[in-house]
DNA sequence: TAAACACATGAACAAATATTCATATGTTTA
DNA sequence: TAAACATATGAATATTTGTTCATGTGTTTA
């Protein structure tokens, strides 16, 4: 970061309170680094398939890695990553751990995201 | 991927049945990818960033910098990407480029995810 | 038209992240 | 309680991705 990038653009009144105008309507740094870590956790394709087949149906970890062809491995660190970010959670039932979407939230942001993806 | 993922669990039957029904909702996996990749976008500090400040005001790429306190060169970088989504246009004023969102659909995704973190 | 300005972009480097492999933990069953 | 099963996890590797630096492109102005 030097001089030359904070000075810019030759109409320097207007741009400097405008700019100080946005400035102060920004939300928190903290705010604003959760939220991108938040669609960090959607932006993947093997975590997006997992939250579509929680969309149908409750499932066991290894169910899980039948139905999307991936190995147990793969599928519980990206869990642990979904579990993290709080989009679902899982209970022990005998020997497997049962996964399920944590609320209807999570289909909502979804959901807002196919519309944008089809009506490009 | 071996046998041992695809034969996973005691009760065979039933599983397979869920499996495979879960598996026929599935979307398309170009759906699910080009879902993943929006998300992705959104996945970043720097573009949140710049989205929050066009929310406010449309805007060249220098002050865009200035108001992030970031170079130039990293903003065009990121400009490209969110433009390439279609979340961002631009237009040529004299030596300047003017960025604006490309549509309020933009502020309803990200409303959708403010949310969400601050209910956590 | 040459210089200055605003922005874009390719290459290089650094940092973050997804998958695999090996293995550990927790639960049930023989 | 030992073996089998289901899941979790640390380390290693490969890939992706963000920023910087240098420079190219397009526009205005002296």
């Amino acid at each position: 970061m030097n001089i030359d990038e904070v000075e810019c653009c030759e109409v320097k009144d207007t741009h400097e309170e405008l700019v100080k105008a946005v400035h102060d309507k920004m939300p928190s740094e903290d705010k604003l680094y959760d939220l991108a870590e938040l669609f960090k956790v959607f932006g993947d394709l093997t975590r997006i398939r997992i939250l579509y087949v929680l969309f149908e149906s409750e499932l066991c970890v290894c169910d899980l890695a039948s139905t999307l062809d991936m190995n147990q491995s793969a599928i519980s660190h990206q869990l642990k990553v979904l579990k993290q970010a709080k989009l679902v959670k899982g209970r022990r039932e005998g020997k497997s751990v049962i996964y399920s979407l944590s609320d209807d939230h999570v289909r909502t942001m979804i959901a807002q995201g196919m519309e944008h993806i089809e009506e490009m």
